[in-house]
DNA sequence: GCAGTTTTGATAGTAATACTATTATATTTG
DNA sequence: CAAATATAATAGTATTACTATCAAAACTGC
């Protein structure tokens, strides 16, 4: 993947910070450790307290930017979301075929970042590690409701959009594209999981080569166009 | 679907509880009362306090059954997936089409539970939703590995393989019938899970109907079963 | 039916978590 | 340079996730 443009900046619902990471050295300093910590440690030992120790501020200064850590991991989140849609639109850009659009598409969905490609705060493959292993937890809670309502996944559903529309770009006639969209997206990070972690319910072995067929060989079946 | 054999016990390995609570009238209780209040609070206000208040006992009396909630949690989500075992293999049972067993199995799967059938101190039309919303929760943890070699995830894994075994005999060459098998179970819960709270996201509505279609027919094409 | 064992209840205590509040000190901005 | 704003330093609180102790109750073997 090329490295993110510039002057790009990755849009966040603002509902999600106290104050905006990305307008303060110190913001972008709590996000960047907050994903090498919540990486090392996993979401549930993750604290601010622990975060506050890392960047050196107190922990009052880490609620100043977010409310708690459950919504910096919406942000997080989002911020993922909202680069894998651009990494979509980028693969998928000035591609006549159809079947070539989702092809690059799922390839972009399922490749492990490999290295921390462009230069921000922001380590997106660790990044991409904490969503594969934490992202649910996000919307698996008791105030989804009225979390959905404020708009805490609207980047989540962009991408879906998107997902969506190349999908039904292929078979107009699919009754299921936003389903088979987002069961992509989750099941892509399920399979590594498990592949990484409980291997005996997956035949993913390392490689994305695998994931990836699999994908393809489901999605592109269920479209009713052998590939 | 039949209700539960009077004299069949469902299996659940034994590193998942301190003393088996299906043991004493005490422990039952115990599992009967998580049930109601995980269904009720969300996994993460449910505490062993609250539970101890629920059946009238001090928390330390929880203690005694369960190491901590962590396991209780992977107790009741073993229990299930031991149910859906038992619930697929009767439903398979003396049908000689694989591709009637494999509708069957999905048609087990995705069920809703409309109502307690057996009169255990089991709800499993609660412990259903405890499953949809939290299951996950379970093996997303960093502790996976060495939960997975103690033997934690056994019931899953049972179920995953029975599910292989029909896809394998529908079509012994498909090279991912494991995975397809995870998938189908994970990502019936996602989806109930957005069709009911992310609607943006998905296709499914109300109706198990939706979801079931969505399966049949992502799985049979996959298969090569045009269906 | 009693001694011994096991189970449960009652109560207390502890370190850590998830915050909130206050005040002082920098730093930025008009 | 004053005023506003951001950060540091520190303290405090209710709750959580346990662990420990001891007494009362209930079952078990003989």
């Amino acid at each position: 993947m090329q490295r993110l443009l510039g002057n790009l900046k990755i849009q966040i619902p603002e509902q999600l910070y106290v104050k905006d990471p990305d307008s303060s050295d110190l913001g972008k300093k709590i996000v960047e450790h907050s994903i090498l910590l919540i990486e090392e440690l996993g979401f549930e030992s993750f604290t601010f307290k622990k975060l506050g120790a890392a960047i050196g501020s107190p922990e009052s200064t880490v609620y100043r930017y977010f409310e708690n850590k459950h919504k910096l991991l919406l942000y997080l989140t989002s911020w993922y979301w909202g680069w894998l849609e651009y990494k979509v639109a980028f693969a998928t850009a000035n591609i006549k075929s159809c079947e070539k659009q989702l092809e690059n598409s799922i390839r972009a969905i399922c490749e492990t970042v490999k290295e921390d490609t462009d230069f921000s705060h922001i380590n997106e493959e660790k990044l991409q590690k904490i969503v594969i292993s934490e992202s649910s937890k996000a919307f698996l809670t008791k105030e989804i409701d009225s979390e959905n309502k404020n708009g805490y996944f609207q980047s989540y559903k962009n991408l879906v959009d998107r997902l969506e529309g190349i999908i039904s770009g292929l078979n107009p006639k699919y009754p299921f594209p936003k389903t088979l969209a987002s069961t992509l997206l989750e099941s892509n990070h399920l399979q590594k999981f498990f592949g990484a972690h409980i291997p005996a319910i997956t035949d993913i072995a390392r490689s994305d080569e695998d994931v990836i067929a699999f994908f393809k060989s489901m999605t592109f079946s269920t479209l009713n166009y052998g590939k």
